[in-house]
DNA sequence: CTTGACCTTAGAGTCAACTCTAAGCTTATA
DNA sequence: TATAAGCTTAGAGTTGACTCTAAGGTCAAG
């Protein structure tokens, strides 16, 4: 049985993560000393872990809450179910990726136009194109 | 000179932005009626259009008033200062972009190795990777 | 028995970039 | 002249995931 603390250490989450978790109904302390302190048990344990890697992986804490309630009762709930929120998942992440490629892409067309130097920026050309706006031709739509 | 649902039409911000714009300092009205009504001025509506065309980049709000700063005073100020400003952003572009492509593939490895079928989750193979978070082991690190 | 480390709670603060509300003027139209 | 549309302000609310604070109870060591 583990202390709050000694589950922080181990998990690397902080206690004030771990009852932030607790607050919104991810994990939970089995059992609570008299004095009302948290004590987690293997099982607890296992369950931080979980949340701790969804979380890694991109998962919102909505979408963990999710996952968890298809982990307690398994029988209950189908693969589809699983691999419809890891769809969803990856459909924004790739959407996020594609969004910041166009980014990307319009920051290197003016970094490559621009000098650079310690000249005044009187004719910098990322100003000018900042101005014209005109770098929506060259690499369009980094909107929301 | 527009009034201020005008510049919002043309400008495709809202008004509220606007004045939320105002009041972090990046844009003005340079004129105001009698009854305290914003105007805006050929040369503020260009500041509204060069702030929209940086945060269509991606450019923070306080980039953008850095900018400006150059902008209004382009003498004082080098090209280096914009360049630096531009491939500062663009790394944090670059890190984020990796740190997607990061949960990118975890997701879709947990996608090619389960069924996604009406099955139940008992033996789904996603629960069971994140159960032992040795999803880890094949797509690494996608921490903060 | 005191010190200090650790625990508890409710609730407030943080960040970014809006977004909205309330209460009250102003202006244009019928 | 009355109504509706539009403007003003200060300030609160939103989202997500924490992060911290205050005020106080508990526990082990010396």
């Amino acid at each position: 049985m583990l202390k709050i603390s000694e589950l922080s250490a181990q998990s690397g989450l902080s206690a004030h993560t771990l009852r932030f978790y607790e607050k919104h109904g991810l994990i939970n302390a089995s059992t609570r000393s008299e004095a009302g302190y948290r004590f987690y048990n293997e099982a607890d344990v296992r369950r931080v872990e979980f949340v701790k890697t969804a979380r890694n992986i991109g998962f919102s804490l909505d979408d963990i809450a999710q996952l968890l309630s298809i982990r307690v009762d398994k029988k209950s709930h189908s693969c589809q179910e699983v691999t419809d929120l890891t769809q969803h998942k990856l459909n924004e992440v790739n959407a996020k990726i594609e969004e910041l490629q166009s980014m990307q892409q319009t920051l290197e067309i003016l970094l490559d136009s621009c000098c650079g130097g310690p000249e005044n920026a009187t004719h910098c050309s990322i100003m000018e194109a900042l101005d014209e706006g005109d770098i929506r031709d060259k690499a369009r739509s980094n909107k929301k």
